[in-house]
DNA sequence: ACAAGGATCCTCT
DNA sequence: GAGGATCCTTGTT
């Protein structure tokens, strides 16, 4: 059987703030080819911000962040895992927000399939490879096959400041800049 | 052409 | 809690 495959969100929806997107976007739905995953935690990045990938200016990597917003930015992180990004603020405006954690609301097998038999998705790594992303889908729109949908409203959450930037200044590292949202405990396929 | 290091994950102790 | 995996990107020679 098939289902519908929900609207998107309009793109206008990132033009704004990255550390304002973040927290809205806990909640809301990322999905991708049969898999959806319910967005836990996020990180903000903005331009000139020495903890962003923009910060030291644009490269053939980090360009999208560059671009218009509501796209994709996914790279490759020690060797072996790729990180989710959507690309936020005016084009011309470097900033992002990466998907640090979900929850998968549905296609469980596939997940299972590709992460060895887990579901857990908490850790940018998971997150990409649960929804099967590489860096071919750096620059995509959020539009289209992989998208974001709306979700059950997330009305309250948690920041924190980032993970693994210590290579950043002393005042960026402290930008409270990490959203997390309450567990759901809602679990597809979980006993 | 080369070396360094990374917005992490998993296993093992 | 520690360490290894693993390879691309970047800045430098």
């Amino acid at each position: 059987m098939t289902r519908a495959v929900p609207p998107p969100i309009p793109a206008a929806f990132y033009a704004r703030r990255a550390d304002l997107v973040a927290p809205d976007l806990l909640g809301r739905i990322v999905r991708r080819g049969g898999v959806a995953l319910r967005i836990t935690e996020v990180e903000a990045y903005r331009q000139n911000d020495s903890a962003c990938h923009a910060f030291r200016g644009p490269t053939p990597r980090n360009a999208p962040l560059w671009g218009p917003p509501g796209r994709a930015y996914v790279y490759l992180c020690y060797g072996l895992h790729h990180m989710l990004n959507f690309v936020c603020e005016p084009e011309g405006a470097a900033a992002a927000v990466l998907v640090r954690g979900g929850e998968v609301v549905e296609g469980a097998g596939i997940v299972r399939r590709r992460r060895g038999g887990r579901l857990d998705c908490d850790g940018p790594g998971k997150v990409a490879q649960a929804l099967g992303l590489d860096r071919s889908f750096s620059g995509a729109r959020l539009d289209g096959e992989l998208r974001v949908t709306e979700g059950e409203p997330v009305a309250t959450w948690s920041s924190t400041p980032r993970i693994g930037i210590d290579y950043a200044s002393l005042e960026d590292r402290s930008r409270p800049w990490r959203f997390v949202a309450p567990r759901s405990g809602f679990l597809v396929g979980s006993p």
